[in-house]
DNA sequence: TCCGAGACTGAACGATCGTTCAATAATCTA
DNA sequence: TAGATTATTGAACGATCGTTCAGTCTCGGA
């Protein structure tokens, strides 16, 4: 169903015509021709984001909540790098490295490197959640929906990101020693 | 070049056979279809990953050097659920797991919770850097190579897990309070 | 009431796709 | 060397693709 099922070359006018009830023509008709549906698709998922996008890690659910299907086309916007995806990954790391820079400023987040690297970071790994949706709703069980299997992850991210994982310095250590080598 | 750059049905077999330099029949006649040189490489790169992969964020980066320009295939075998994505993404879940149940008991890791559900959550956000190395190498700069940016974003990544982000428990107590909700 | 503009369809076109196939070149076996 | 097997090609086929187009339908304003 759309784009963010089998990916936009994939999938045919034809087949998206088919599902919304009309001919192939009205679809070139409305939007000029495949790029220009593509470029619709994008512009309203980055009018749903609008009001609000944050690349805070616990927000990842409610972009995810708002979106519905659509976050399928979100991650492949994403991670093939179109423009709009361009655009929106540079947006939710901006909000990210705002975030992250007052928090380091205010003492509620932790001085671990270069901002604009530790955002880059939190970024990715927020985005995560949403590009494996697939392989994390196989894990998990396939019969929840999207929503409660971030749900059932947001717990331990969030105790990870708080207290750490990692309970000795040997890892820092050794990627600290192999970025002086 | 290969079905990495622009995904499996956006490739065509006459570009596969063109960049070989051989007929298009001969491709045919060798893989026994599209499907079948699909399979080749999915075999392909789970060979060259056989000897080891882990779960260990510090060796998605060891991953991507075997790789090399195979990366982007694998990061687009995992993120589209093939057969072979699915297997590969269950092997390194499965290390990731004896990591950190290991861990946990001689007192190396944390515990923060359901060890298979962070395991899950520790395999998805190191992978993140792989799934999205298009954004990544956009940000950090387009001139560096991916075993470069990798090792830009290791060092803040090991302190993130070694000392957590967040300094206080701020986002925890919400997580958790919205789960019990 | 008429009429013009947009909504909409279905057939058609050229291009490209995966695939087949007969024919030829290359290589191996006895 | 003779024969069989394999590698390889280029043309061709049917299917499907994005797109075009002539024509029909719908409906609000003069």
């Amino acid at each position: 169903m759309g784009f963010g099922r089998n990916g936009f070359s994939a999938t045919s006018i034809r087949e998206v015509a088919a599902a919304a009830g009309i001919s192939a023509g009205l679809v070139i008709h409305h939007f000029g021709g495949k790029d220009g549906l593509r470029r619709a698709c994008d512009d309203r998922i980055l009018e749903l984001l609008e009001k609000k996008s944050t690349g805070a890690p616990e927000a990842v659910g409610e972009v995810v909540a708002r979106l519905g299907d659509y976050s399928p086309y979100l991650a492949r916007m994403i991670g093939d790098g179109s423009d709009a995806g361009n655009e929106l990954f540079d947006r939710i790391l901006a909000e990210s490295r705002a975030m992250i820079v007052a928090g380091v400023k205010n003492g509620t987040v932790r001085d671990v490197g270069d901002p604009p690297t530790v955002a880059l970071v939190v970024t990715i790994q927020s985005l995560a959640p949403l590009l494996l949706n697939t392989q994390v709703l196989r894990v998990l069980g396939e019969g929840r929906t999207t929503g409660e299997v971030l749900r059932a992850i947001a717990a331990p991210t969030a105790k990870i990101y708080t207290s750490g994982l990692f309970a000795t310095d040997a890892l820092a250590l050794a990627v600290a020693e192999a970025g002086n080598a």
